[in-house]
Order: C-alpha cells, then structure tokens, then sequence
DNA sequence: ATTGAATAGTCCCGATCGGGTCGTTTTATT
DNA sequence: AATAAAACGACCCGATCGGGACTATTCAAT
C-alpha cells in the first residue's frame, strides 16, 4: 500500500507498475488508448493532465486507488 | 476507506467530505485556489480536468489517496 | 566498447479546459 | 408555503493539453 499525495508520487506509481508487468511505455499507451507522450508526461509528473485519461491508465494497470479522511483509521 | 475506481467515484467523496466540513462549493474553491466552476464539474465527475487541481482540492480537505496493485493485499 | 531498445524532448495544431458571472433550478430552513 | 442559500448550466475567451513523428539521449545487454 503506498501513499499518493500528489501527481509526481502517481507518476512514479504507474511507471513502477508498469515496470514490474513488463511494458514499455508504447506499449501501455497502446493497451489503454492514449498517446505515448500523455503517458510519458503523466509518469514524469506532469502537473496538468487530463484525470480520465490518468484514470484509464490506472485501471489498465489494475492499481486500485483508496482514499480515506485524514483522520479515519484505515 | 473508499475504493476510487473512476473521476466519479473521485467527485462524490469529494462532495461527501466537503459537506463534511461544512463547507460550501465557494468556500472551498476559495480556500483550495481553485475555481468554482472547476470544483463543482470535479464534484459532478467531470470525465477531464486537470489532475493537478484534483489532488490540490484533495490535499486541501485533508483526504489521504493510496494504491495498490490488484493482487496486493491491503 | 558496441549495438539496439527504451525513454525524453521538441515541433505544430486542433480540441478543450478553466476563469468569472449571470440567470435558473434545486435544496434547506422556518 | 415562503424565503434564502446553495448548486447548476451557459456564456466567451485565453491558455494549455494531447496527438503523432522525428531526433537526441539514456539504458541494458552482449
């Protein structure tokens, strides 16, 4: 379980993921219907990108995102 | 904890915590530096808004967001 | 060290966002 | 039911995204 609390940390996220199942960022790109530079970018942090799009690359790499209040016990 | 699967799952909680606190849709552009327009199509699961005005309006209401890969126990 | 793959950076351009505001509709309170 | 507040939808417009392609750079493996 890891903590996201911005854009860069769910760019590292996905590119670790994506790693770990062995694809290329071309490849991703292709699987989950956007462009190679949005997936670049994404990965690299961009500060701007378009949320559905970082949603479909999200499920297309069967991460599950959580989220809870500050407070609220896991 | 609430599982995130998509921008519209995103938006309800977001609504959800920000009635939570008692605060309006104005206050909490205001207080998050984002506009109202932008907070309520958020709120409303607008499919594509910048990403880096979501995890501002995250932040600012103090929700955690964490990941895990689909096998990953929690 | 060499070689090929993967990633990063840049180009142009159409498409869309996000800002504020005004008028309308929904919700809440008394 | 009446009134006020909050939320919604639409408007225009400048700013920026995201697409593919092409080159440069980094990386890994032999």
């Amino acid at each position: 379980m890891r903590t996201i609390y911005d854009h860069k940390a769910l760019g590292q996220l996905i590119r670790q993921e994506r790693k770990a199942q062995g694809l290329t960022q071309a490849e991703l790109a292709a699987l989950t219907g956007v462009g190679i530079r949005f997936l670049r970018e994404l990965e690299l942090g961009k500060e701007n990108c378009r949320i559905g799009l970082a949603f479909q690359v999200i499920r297309a790499l069967g991460l599950v995102l959580e989220a809870r209040g500050r407070g609220e016990s896991a």
